[in-house]
DNA sequence: ACGATTTAGTTAAGCGCTTTCTTAATTTGC
DNA sequence: GCAAATTAAGAAAGCGCTTAACTAAATCGT
């Protein structure tokens, strides 16, 4: 049925340990035997088992990749680069998306725990943390992916979140605008979007509350919703900075439905600038992660712990980038 | 270091024989026994190892997905209903992002069967029949998504392109538009599409003829190429079929850049019904295929013919479904 | 109460490969 | 030309699990 290194062995005249070596290149042999070999594997379609070799102390040539959905376009395109590269160093990658749901996120680790991945790509936030150290202690090597590694000795890469949170905001703010609102997720990098927010808000002297922060899932919906509920204020805003495309697509269809001119009436920034940021119109005003970069980076970091080249956890952070269109402009006053 | 199946049954005092069989469900045993061993695996943490045990004739619980381009929306969209329904059913899924590419897909599939899923699902088109036929005469399941099997007798999953082509043409040639151009893909289904085109066309009596067709890849960039080309021409025509939403988009995007209303000046009508086509301005019309559904029934499909149900191939087709939005509008005289 | 059944649990072979020892075959030095 | 050094190839154990075949223990019928 299924040709085995045997089959090989067998035909080609030698013993599977000859095989054997041939398929990993080791050990000293006459060329002759090699080609031998070689030729007879060829002549079988012969591929060994990933199976059995991992079996016997080989990796699996697998890597786990958990993010959040895998159809909202900053994973899916994130996805991608590191499948990509991924490749490149030999492995494939199985993906799941958790929904940032506490269940999933067990789920799927224990699952590829099973599956004997070499190694995770975390790119969910988490929310117990004890599975991670589990892994960590388990020597499985961990990266954190668009988010940082907390307490979690763990190298992490991701992009400088406060930074682009104080970018965006500061461009709404140098655009004349005072009365800014942020809609965030619930995840760390949000978070640190929104200090950055903060910091940007104060340092041009305004002042910051906490009633400006909105929190929600990513969504178009939720983003609509959610402008629902600003327009509930008794303050206007001029601006709203959402932590994310899929939210600031949501909130510039509601605004849309609601007559409110964009950016006339309303200006608009985003994050992650996903291909929707492009498609949509106006254009959306968004922070620019550097995927292809953070994609291969983040294979290459875990590529070097599995082969153990180091170790040491570092937090990697690449620089956003504000990209200008049309979703945001000069106040104009009233 | 890592648990065992030893472990396990040192611990708890009987044989590995035992611990397999509580692991897997079956024998029998004694109901104190069975409690004892379960206890015990908590107690170490266990996790069976896939490896080992797939090593041994049991499956893998992986299957192995190959789309042209996970970033591109449908796909992910797809491989996001995949891969729940897939978890639902006990398997994971490696994805892999061929381009359409005769030496990716080679290349994946080798490795895949290299990693003994336990069934494919092929989403991307191929040039290379005969490393399908070796994959069935393997013995290994695999259903076709997206696309039909040819002659290869093989299930496959996909909407009525045929349909779907003929009901956006009509619709357009129903709004009065005669001069109607279209924008292919490689893609088999993309070239049902197109007979659905033709078909519509000739029942409304009107010529069709090749200088009609443009094929590219699917992509935005390309879209707008394919616009540029298409207002070369001495004819203009007065709308346009775009094969997929990307290409659809592609050429909305060429159009404002033109200064062309859309659509008052030109209909476009597209496919898929992405994300894409509700978030861009105007709404993108298009033809909705039925994704959760397709991607449930893959999965079902697969995992049927994985546990030998059944094995008739057979081709499973969904109704398409024509979504009208506002790139689509009567012709207006001139 | 005793053999016949049924049930509970074990032994051991085998899945397809890697790898450490060994042994056999060559090559080298002088 | 022969022992010493080197190189080529093979034997066998082991990775963690499943399962068929088997043995021991419990249950049953009469």
């Amino acid at each position: 049925m299924k040709i085995t290194i045997y089959d090989v062995a067998e035909k080609a005249g030698v013993s599977i340990a000859t095989v054997s070596k041939v398929i990993n290149n080791t050990g000293n042999m006459r060329d002759t035997t090699r080609q031998k070999v070689m030729k007879v594997m060829e002549e079988l379609n012969y591929f060994p088992s990933v199976m059995a070799s991992a079996l016997t102390g080989k990796k699996t040539q697998t890597l786990g990749l958990l993010v959040p959905d895998i159809s909202n376009p900053f994973f899916s395109e994130m996805a991608r680069t590191i499948e990509d590269r991924a490749h490149e160093r030999g492995l494939s990658v199985i993906m799941c998306s958790t929904d940032e749901d506490e269940e999933k996120e067990k789920k799927y680790l224990e699952l590829l725990r099973r599956k004997q991945v070499d190694g995770f790509i975390i790119a969910s936030s988490f929310h117990e943390k004890k599975l991670l150290e589990d892994i960590k202690s388990a020597g499985i090597p961990l990266v954190m992916l668009t988010q940082d590694a907390g307490s979690l000795g763990v190298t992490s890469v991701s992009v400088d979140d406060f930074t682009g949170g104080y970018e965006a905001t500061s461009h709404l703010l140098s655009l004349g605008h005072q009365n800014i609102v942020i809609i965030t997720e619930q995840r760390l990098s949000s978070k640190m979007r929104l200090y950055g927010f903060r910091e940007a808000y104060e340092t041009y002297g305004y002042n910051y509350d906490e009633s400006m922060v909105y929190q929600t899932v990513a969504s178009i919906e939720n983003g609509k919703t959610c402008l629902e509920e600003i327009l509930k204020r008794s303050d206007q805003p001029t601006a709203v900075f959402a932590c994310n495309d899929l939210i600031a697509i949501g909130v510039i269809q509601g605004a849309r439905e609601q007559g409110i001119r964009i950016p006339q009436d309303l200006s608009i920034v985003g994050f992650d600038n996903t291909i929707l940021a492009t498609t949509t119109v106006p254009s959306l005003t968004t922070v620019a992660q550097p995927v292809n970069e953070m994609g291969k980076k983040v294979v290459d970091v875990i590529v070097s712990n599995i082969n153990k080249e180091e170790e040491n956890a570092e937090r990697i952070l690449f620089k956003p980038k504000l990209i200008v269109r049309d979703t945001s402009a000069r106040l104009t006053s009233k």
